[in-house]
DNA sequence: CCTACCGATCGGTAGG
DNA sequence: CCTACCGATCGGTAGG
């Protein structure tokens, strides 16, 4: 009898210990200047030790990719879907994704650009996660749209509502004056054009007295 | 008589060749794996040369992010300041944005990113030229939300815009179905809250057969 | 999973 | 701006 939680050969736990270490580092600094040392550093081993779960740094990011997608989509499946009225959905969905993004529960997507580094096989699996995650997006844009909530659902729609989303990981921070629950009014307002609703998210128009209090980044 | 252009002291033409081909490079793959002989041979210089107009692959980076932001925000100036009407401005705006962005005039926002590898000081000086860049927006953004256009012109409002914008650079390909001045009507009407009005831009709202044309990535 | 190590690459510099 | 080069680091492997 070992000491493993679950029966798998060598020992799952190290490897996905591994995963989540790959990436954080990669979210960090990046994958290139996260050497395969930080990470078995990271979890206790010795420099050539990741290379007895993983091939190759390349597949690290691909499996820290797929996976963190997968539970990210799993998270947003479970807090969405027994939600009829879609623009309360939406609301859930969005607030579901700026947690996975920002809470630090499955930053994937800020991962995106770092596919650089594999090649068109290791692409091609990673945007096939990718749709898996944005397939009930668009589902709920086109109720939305057929309701007249939503203006549009065509293509670009969802894209640059992912854009809106995505990139707050470029600005946001959490101990800003912005919390999580009304950064997502905000969005949702945004996309459906209306002033949000929450307590606080609102400024005098006048505002500024210094630009603006957030981390002030495009 | 030498045969510069202009009387500069080194060579000023070779520094700011150097500059153009370090952004592109950036972007293409990355500041870390970009290394100082691709720039150096992408000028036709050696492998040392680069650093006889700059002190390090650092401040490379920071020269070409600054340079482009401020080349960026004088096109944006150039094409906007003559519009009176809020929503036209807005509407050349994004335009002006989205070139500068994805017809490789200015891509220094693709680049956020990546200075992560400057200092505290280096990030500092890019932090401020993106704001002036952004200057413009707000004003413009307040006057659409006093006429009532726009349902909140508070603080996020923008940062959602640019990411709505920036974020473009992840999925759009100039040899897609979607023109750019499509692309940047559709941002219009999703900011606005009306259907895109440009001929093309809809698709009958079941689409689908095959997920999307765009290249897809969340 | 560790020890020991290799081959390659890279940013940067000396010295013209 | 070139030649020649250094010191350090890094991904990956052999061989247990």
């Amino acid at each position: 009898m070992a000491r493993g939680r679950k029966p798998q050969p060598p020992d799952a736990s190290r490897r996905s210990e591994l995963l989540r270490a790959a990436a954080r580092l990669f979210v960090e600094k990046g994958f290139d200047a996260t050497t395969t040392r930080d990470i078995a550093e990271a979890v206790g081993m010795r420099s050539g030790s990741p290379f007895y779960h993983f091939r190759s740094k390349q597949e690290l990011l691909k499996a820290a990719m797929i996976g963190g997608l997968e539970a990210g989509a799993e998270r947003l499946r479970a807090t969405t879907a027994a939600i009829a009225d879609p623009e309360a959905r939406l609301r859930a969905m969005v607030r579901a994704h700026l947690g996975n993004l920002l809470e630090g529960e499955c930053p994937a997507p800020m991962l995106l650009g770092e596919t650089r580094a594999l090649d068109a096989a290791e692409r091609a699996e990673i945007a096939a996660a990718f749709d898996r995650y944005q397939q009930p997006w668009q589902e709920t844009l086109e109720q939305l749209a057929a309701a007249g909530t939503l203006a549009s659902a065509a293509p670009p729609t969802r894209l640059l509502l992912f854009g809106m989303l995505n990139w707050t990981t470029q600005w946001y921070r959490a101990d800003g004056p912005l919390s999580l629950d009304e950064l997502a009014e905000s969005c949702i307002a945004l996309l459906l054009g209306r002033a949000p609703k929450a307590p606080g998210t609102a400024a005098p128009p006048e505002a500024s007295a210094g630009r603006n209090a957030q981390r002030n980044t495009s």
